[in-house]
DNA sequence: ACGGTGCCCTGGCCGC
DNA sequence: TGCGGCCAGGGCACCG
């Protein structure tokens, strides 16, 4: 499940070998994980001959930017892939959209439950695509500061957890980073977002940053589906402190790793020691 | 504006 | 071995 660190991953290992090169053909196997332009044949159309000019990241959104002032806005959300292979290479089931590059190898799009969405627009276009336009701040720009998550968590009733999900309070952070940030600053993920003090509040901003950070060394959490744009995981899930630990001890206190349902998803947590 | 719920979608896993 | 049911969860529509 990709989330900030599995997407700057991706954007990492592709950008090596992808910019630069030149789209010199298009097979979209299955148009409805293409969601802009509406009309099948355009999206097709629009990206043969372009040249990718570089690739970069917001959120969890992977941007790449092609010659003419076009942007590919792509969101992986739970299975979607992006590797780069040999034409001679098997394809793998669930491939939606293949780009043919002039260096002869092929970047493939492949998302086995399809909840991924590939978006063509131009620089224009990008202010107003959905999602993106409304995204919060990025955890790791130095210019996001503690002061910035604490206005954003004052007058909130909500659980700290459920906004830490929210795109539109802080960027990138999806089921598993919010639970290890909560779990590294030993706040209670039940904790109402106004509650949390001060000091809690620039402890929370300080695990944010070390687990996304963390995660980006290791290449990424591969839990389940997770690959990077070379095919390879990460191991990340080997130093989860919480996410997947249910029943295990608490790498802190020793207590036993709690998985409780909130609002439709699992929150993982230490109940002795986050309080 | 805010908080909460349900939906999309399929592979993998569990129990019978 | 087969099959039904459930679970994983990001983003968004929708409701009160």
């Amino acid at each position: 499940m990709p989330e900030l660190p599995e997407v700057e991953t991706v954007r990492r290992s592709l950008a090596a070998h992808v910019v630069g090169q030149q789209i010199v053909a298009v097979d979209v196997r299955r148009s409805d994980v293409v969601a802009a332009p509406e009309h099948g044949e355009m999206f097709p159309m629009a990206l043969m001959e372009r040249t990718i000019e570089g690739l970069e990241r917001r959120g969890k959104y992977l941007l790449m930017a092609l010659s003419d002032n076009l942007w590919l806005v792509v969101h992986l959300r739970m299975t979607g892939r992006w590797v780069l292979t040999a034409p001679e290479t098997p394809e793998p089931a669930h491939t939606h959209v293949i780009l043919r590059l002039s260096g002869g190898q092929e970047l493939r799009y492949t998302d086995p439950r399809r909840f991924g969405r590939l978006r063509l627009v131009s620089a224009d276009g990008l202010a107003l695509c959905p999602g993106l336009s409304t995204l919060g701040p990025e955890p790791l720009d130095p210019a996001y500061r503690p002061e910035h998550l604490a206005e954003a968590l004052a007058r909130r009733t909500t659980r700290i957890k459920a906004l830490l999900l929210d795109q539109h309070v802080i960027a990138g952070l999806g089921n598993i980073y919010a639970d290890e940030a909560l779990a590294m600053a030993a706040i209670h993920p039940d904790r109402p977002a106004s509650s949390l003090t001060t000091d809690e509040v620039a402890c929370l901003y300080q695990s944010i940053q070390r687990v996304l950070q963390a995660g980006i060394d290791a290449k990424g959490t591969s839990f389940r589906d997770y690959v990077d744009g070379e095919g390879q995981k990460g191991a990340f899930q080997e130093q989860l402190w919480v996410y997947g630990r249910e029943g295990e001890p608490c790498r802190r206190c020793g207590g036993t790793i709690l998985r409780a349902k909130r609002g439709g998803r699992s929150a993982h947590f230490c109940p002795y020691c986050q309080v």
